[in-house]
DNA sequence: CCCGGCTAGGAAATCGGTTTCCGCAACACA
DNA sequence: TGTGTTGCGGAAACCGATTTCCTAGCCGGG
């Protein structure tokens, strides 16, 4: 019923618990035949060895803490995919802990965590927005799609700059020059960074991002709805856009709906392009709409590798971000030849 | 720099670590003043006891594994809060486990929570149709939106049939008579007990759900759209539906937007309710979409709940439903008198 | 034949708590 | 004063593994 310890592998084996130790852990000086023995005896009994007992010893835990301050969300799920991807590998557990904003419930994780030994920390958040670090802990942390106020935590990022360059060139490329950018709050980072990309990619092309072809508003399809009909009041064609670079795909839906219902054609009149590759909003927009894929479950994977980098002893300081990816449909369609 | 021990604080109280034990967990013969004096001791220490050395003696963890079988999704967030939030209160940590629909992964999880000594196991799915057991396991298991072949496991459910039932009440209270049920595939079992349901309520008013009324499709927008097309044809008003209860919310939004496109009004025309409450759909929908909200986050808390019972050796085998809740917004408003 | 060097594997300490068992001291009672 | 009870707290075993230290036995060389 219980289940079997060293010392039934010991008995059955015929040696001392020292020695089933070093078997099974290729240490020790041990004759080859011996060292067989002992395997042989605990693949009968099945034997696994208990964790808690194991890491008394050794000071390791072979779990880490995945602390996400804000909600877990639809960000937060590609990551912890990718998290559990690079560390499942490795077979180390995660432990799930959801803060959600609250600062005190943070606190007391942090402590949870601590407490619990785990051997790293990484925290994740719904924004790449700048936040206050959990602290200097006598653990390794990173982390991810989030930062923190010391410049020598470490962080994943996606490159936001990079994904507006992205979006922006594929419009380029598709013969468009009116370009606006319909998108969330300036206090947002990655609002400024991805217009960052958009501005040299139009730049790089002689051209520029005018004041009036930029619209900061919420994350939401009626803010995109809105803006659609705010941008084309001064008409399309001739003197208007011919493209929206949109600061989501929410706000890219709520865009093309708002042009559709204005009689614009999306994209025979304006093209599209929005960012997060969400499949529900994306692929079910009228056309179907590209996007800048942030590769979230690669943050994720990447994020924990270097969490486990650290835990090795290998650690280094900073920022580093990760390129997103285009990914092409139909709201993007270059105009036929001649049109 | 390293933690405080037992032994650490029984040196400072001027006891031995027996004592301290007793006079932190409050057992034992020990006088009001010396547990006192440990209790100072420990606290000036700021002294937490190892939770690998307790479970070590304990045989308890004070956590519990999350297996979710599908993937971490939509439905799944709305729970893991739930479970957090329940167990969180008696500081019960959560190990997260992704099998992401993976048979022999998720056996792999299972033996790997096991070891790991978890006190317990829940398993989520992402829909809730019967699916094999994870097996007689030496700790609890609790089912949550998500349900086993063995009659003996506990699950908790979201009552299908009363959201059918309250989905379609609200349309006949709202005058409305000939009601359509637009929805996923036959063989998801929620598409078969809101059908139930939705019949249910139809016949207490006397009125019927006729096979054309009925349409199986995809729980996609896209399937929403080509129905809404279908439904219409025979036309609306006299002789057609004025109503549609949609099996998801993206269903719901496809069949707003189709109906949208052929001129038809909502909730004029036709009023629509959805299932799930999923916001980004139901809110920005057009007209707003009233929902029957499944209260996911309930269906963890309560099963962390019903865990926690187990743990403790209440137990109860079989399926538990709970209730959802209606949200009513404007796609479901009532007709103006006298239209 | 004796001694030094080497190897295989056992004994015991250790990690950080919990728990059982036991003895001492104080007290009540006859 | 002797004895039985009770309250308090210490000593030590224990949970399950790892690791250090040490010894027995074997080998070869002188």
């Amino acid at each position: 019923m219980t289940r079997p310890t060293v010392s039934d592998v010991a008995r059955l084996a015929g040696v001392s618990r020292g020695t089933v130790s070093k078997a099974l852990n290729d240490t020790g000086q041990l004759s080859p035949e011996t060292r067989q023995r002992v395997q042989v005896a605990a693949a009968e009994l099945g034997f696994e060895p208990n964790p808690q007992a194991r890491s008394l010893t050794s000071g390791r835990t072979f779990t880490v803490g995945l602390l996400t301050s804000d909600s877990i969300g639809r960000f937060s799920i590609p990551m912890l995919q990718g998290v559990e991807d690079a560390l499942g590998a490795d077979s180390i557990r995660v432990l799930l802990c959801d803060a959600r904003g609250d600062v005190e419930r943070e606190r007391k994780y942090v402590r949870t965590l601590l407490t619990q030994r785990v051997d790293g920390i990484i925290v994740t958040a719904k924004k790449t927005d700048v936040r206050p670090s959990i602290g200097p802990l006598p653990v390794p942390v990173v982390y991810a799609y989030a930062q923190s106020d010391q410049p020598q935590d470490r962080a994943v990022l996606p490159d936001d700059v990079e994904a507006g360059r992205l979006a922006v060139g594929h419009l380029l490329a598709g013969g468009r020059r009116r370009i606006a950018y319909v998108t969330g709050p300036t206090t947002a980072l990655a609002v400024r960074n991805r217009e960052d990309g958009a501005r040299a990619a139009l730049e790089q092309a002689g051209l520029g991002l005018p004041a009036a072809a930029v619209r900061y508003g919420e994350w939401s399809e009626e803010w995109g709805r809105e803006a659609a009909a705010a941008l084309t009041a001064a008409g399309v064609g001739a003197g208007g856009i011919d493209a929206v670079f949109c600061g989501s795909d929410q706000i890219g839906r709520g865009v093309a709906d708002g042009l559709r219902d204005l009689g614009v054609r999306v994209p025979d009149d304006v093209a599209l392009v929005g960012v997060d590759n969400w499949r529900p909003m994306a692929a079910s927009c009228r056309p179907p709409l590209t996007t800048v894929d942030l590769l979230l479950e690669e943050i994720g994977r990447v994020a924990a590798t270097e969490l486990l980098a650290r835990i090795a002893g290998r650690t280094a300081p900073g920022v580093r971000l990760l390129p997103g990816r285009l990914v092409v449909r139909e709201s993007s369609r270059p105009r036929p030849a001649g049109a």
